[in-house]
DNA sequence: CTGTATCCTACTAGATACTG
DNA sequence: CAGTATCTAGTAGGATACAG
């Protein structure tokens, strides 16, 4: 679960605790993007994070009621992750955020790192 | 700055960094609500903010270019804060997941404290 | 293949006292 | 009033080894 950080002030607030998470965004990317994934298609999805804390932010999203987890008792084991309809719907309010980074990332970036400069690649879905 | 995690995978994941510090939904809150606000103002409005994280959080949000930071050398000393049009465009850009907070809160929170102050029920799941 | 357990580091954030 | 310095606690995240 997220942060659990209590009582929320605004809607916002109870947000950004749900997706706060260093890898969330982009979970919820890959799931909005494919449906459906497995755990390893998952890790290569989110390229960079350590089985440990996927997990958690898997657990926590999985808590939080964003995505779905289901479990095949198959050999080898197979377990596939989606997004509920609240995961769903909190992906769908993400995207004007995402459209926000996507359009001023460079900016964002450029303010970090002066000379270090790449393209955005637009990750942004069509929607 | 925000966290500086380095290159963003996607727009999303800037916008979170951006915007992913404990109040920062809060003082963009306020700062979209008023306008234009001084240090002191900014403190009552974000209650439980100790001075040094508002302090950290506004400059990094100065730094990000999403806050305006104008310091009047007077006696006693005044610094008022507001948004840039960039942090306008964010705050628009965080609108609907404000709203998408303020519908699923109460699920949200119900997860959290299915015992606390609020009916055991209503922990429906979206499926 | 899908997790779990353990150890470890860095960072966020809170309390308090002090300065201009 | 606005901001800084210092000390401290809690936790998110990472590396690795191990288990079903």
């Amino acid at each position: 679960m997220a942060k659990g950080k209590g009582p929320y002030v605004c809607g916002l607030d109870a947000a950004v605790d749900v997706v706060g998470g260093k890898w969330k965004p982009m979970i919820l990317w890959a799931l909005h993007d494919d449906g459906t994934l497995r755990f390893g298609e998952l890790r290569r999805h989110v390229s960079g994070v350590s089985e440990k804390v996927l997990i958690q932010h898997l657990r926590e999203l999985e808590a939080d009621g964003i995505v779905h987890r289901e479990v095949y008792r198959e050999v080898p084991p197979r377990v596939e992750y989606s997004l509920t309809d609240l995961g769903e719907a909190l992906n769908r309010a993400l995207l004007p955020l995402g459209e926000w980074g996507d359009r001023h990332m460079r900016e964002i970036v450029a303010r970090k790192h002066p000379t270090e400069c790449e393209e955005p690649a637009a990750v942004a879905q069509s929607g």
